[in-house]
DNA sequence: GCTGAAAGAGACGGCTC
DNA sequence: GAGCCGTCTCTTTCAGC
């Protein structure tokens, strides 16, 4: 994990479509030097998947909401629980009051009201804050040219 | 936007690097079929580009934090702003207490500090309040088929 | 939305440093 | 171990239907 790695890590990010010839050029390397790195990399699991970003909105979600979910119990055995509910796209335990952080996205608050009732109705759940996104500034991926 | 494109997109999120044909035969179409509705789903931004999903403790940051940050003044214009911190990897206005909810990646606590000492920097900012997350229970994409 | 042919990209081997 | 350069295979792409 070089810093050659950290920019194709990087411009794969920005866009995964590109020839692996595009990539090697712009960190000075050969196609297949490029793609044996890429190869590596996601052998070694520091690359999970090639994927699509998709806009929420036009898939007709467009609430999105963060519910800090307490608990009466210890909830490190429960992910499975929260990730039956789809509408749930993140889910992390916290330090804090609350013991879970959840992140929810539906079409409409009625359909969040939904979510926070099947929410209760997992094992331990004893209260729920949610907090409602107005307005999305940015979501982008994870930096690997921070160091 | 029918039940193939959905379908479309949720077999692209889970694997991008699948060829057209593979696809095509997942939702009942031909290769050039399957490639013609991908494509106009680009065109329209419903998919706004293919990346990678990276393990973020791989990159060395390992440490998840979400940050409510309180402001004296209205904070609607400041996504630049946050956007300069490379370490957020969201930012949104929340309604609630707090008007600004960022999600923050670094490799220590060390480092989430000085991310805190740079939000106070930002014009209007008069708090923040972090949260650390101890694990994460699952990220996921967007569900296309929750409707 | 399907089919067929041309162009391009990716995968794999052997080879060198 | 990492990079380079062949070749072969598969996919993408674009035409016409």
């Amino acid at each position: 994990m070089d810093d050659i790695d950290r920019e194709l890590v990087a411009l794969l990010q920005q866009d995964a479509t590109q020839a692996y010839a595009a990539l090697g050029k712009a960190v000075g390397l050969s196609a297949g030097a490029a793609h044996e790195r890429v190869r590596k990399l996601r052998e070694r699991g520091i690359i999970r998947r090639t994927t699509v970003d998709v806009d929420p909105a036009a898939l007709g979600q467009g609430v999105l909401a963060f519910v800090m979910v307490e608990s009466s119990a210890w909830m490190g055995e429960s992910g499975a629980a929260f990730a039956t509910i789809p509408e749930i796209q993140e889910a992390h335990i916290i330090a804090g009051s609350a013991s879970v952080l959840v992140k929810v996205r539906t079409a409409t608050t009625v359909q969040l009201q939904d979510v926070l009732r099947r929410l209760y109705a997992i094992d331990g759940v004893s209260g729920t804050q949610a907090t409602v996104s107005l307005e999305t500034f940015f979501e982008r991926p994870v930096s690997p040219l921070v160091n």
